[in-house]
DNA sequence: CCTACCGATCGGTAGG
DNA sequence: CCTACCGATCGGTAGG
């Protein structure tokens, strides 16, 4: 316990004191990053510290960059990984085929799923944009563009094929994303309704915002 | 100049220094609010400073205690400002009376023509609530609440009157909230599409949302 | 409304 | 992996 040990990089290091450890799980980036953004997601980034960090691992906060850069690079590896997964999920929904009304499914179907499933991801992702340095903060917003034009392409060829009669694809694209995206803020796990019933009744909702008649109801436009 | 003065609450104090003031502005409490919104809207609450927020009109932070009690109080007043607008809106929308048709087009639209017009008022009210302290926190979210319930209300009833047809009113809801919440994100006032056309267009999108036919496409639900 | 300053916090480094 | 600590930041107060 008071014995010298070596080290990753084979430096030596004194012991490692009275302190107990939180939990016995291994030390390495991907546990610290689980943590950090379990953290992020709880209390904001500017809110948690490296302290904070530690002490869901059972380590002090310095000795998090043994294994880590720094606070900024955690941040943005995990917001880079979850428009890389966004993307990757769009891909394999639009790669499964299907006339423009299955694929639109499939895509929300896919956005929504992964809004509920990985919620603390979604909602950090959409929360901390403005916290994000470069090189981080451009790369993210170069993903999210691709995945919005993922969703608006398919959109545009359902209004071309004549299956979607929308009048502005950005607006709807916009609106889908973005309803989608709101299920990482309010969706709970042990909640009334499951990640695949709204991730199916998300899909409905969009479905039916494309393919209605036009200008339904009367309109308004007073106030 | 350099004469003694009075102030507000009959202190003295010694002069006001070789500072130029940025702008030649009132200072008075709405005013310092104002500067607030706008920073918290660009920076956030947190990587905002009272320094910040004098600075953007032309004083020393120290200063601004004179008018306001801290920085938490004003995100407080904005915030809590906020829902009341909005629920105000919403009471106006639901008293123009109407069908249940013409309600919902109504609220979609107030919704989403705060969220536009209003947009960093919007865009901090849903940001900055983990940064919100009691009381303020629970009033916000007894706000939030209110206003979900004003609209799902409407949209049960039109379940009841069979003009709409969704089998979970409060998902429906939420879709609608936050596809409207996400037009604060991303809205521009010198964008391609002005508040009005996106209220109308949203308001569309709710409409159809709630009244196309039941499970339109083919269903998924593989992966 | 200002300057000076207190007290606390925090990311990250030194050195073992 | 630890303790000690640096340097910087920041909300708010003192006192004029």
């Amino acid at each position: 316990m008071t014995e010298a040990l070596h080290d990753e990089d084979g430096s030596r290091w004194a012991g490692q004191g009275a302190g107990l450890p939180q939990k016995q799980q291994a030390v390495d980036a991907p546990t610290i990053s689980a943590a950090a953004l379990r953290l992020f997601a709880e209390r904001g980034y500017r809110a948690t510290t490296m302290s904070d960090i530690g002490a869901a691992i059972g380590i002090r906060g310095p000795s998090l960059y043994r294994h880590v850069t720094s606070k900024q690079v955690l941040l943005g590896g995990i917001m880079v990984d979850t428009m890389r997964a966004l993307i990757a999920d769009q891909r394999a929904a639009l790669d499964a085929g299907g006339d423009v009304s299955l694929q639109l499914r499939r895509i929300v179907e896919a956005h929504v799923r992964y809004h509920a499933a990985h919620r603390e991801q979604a909602f950090v992702g959409n929360r901390e944009i403005e916290n994000l340095e470069q090189p981080y903060r451009d790369e993210v917003l170069r993903l999210r563009r691709t995945y919005e034009r993922g969703l608006r392409t398919v959109i545009e060829r359902g209004c071309a094929e004549g299956d979607f009669t929308v009048a502005e694809p950005r607006l709807a694209s916009y609106a889908i994303l973005d309803m989608g995206m709101g299920v990482s803020a309010w969706f709970r796990p042990d909640g009334p309704h499951g990640a695949e019933q709204i991730a199916y009744t998300y899909a409905d909702h969009a479905i039916r915002m494309l393919t209605g008649r036009s200008s339904e109801g009367a309109t308004t436009a007073d106030a």
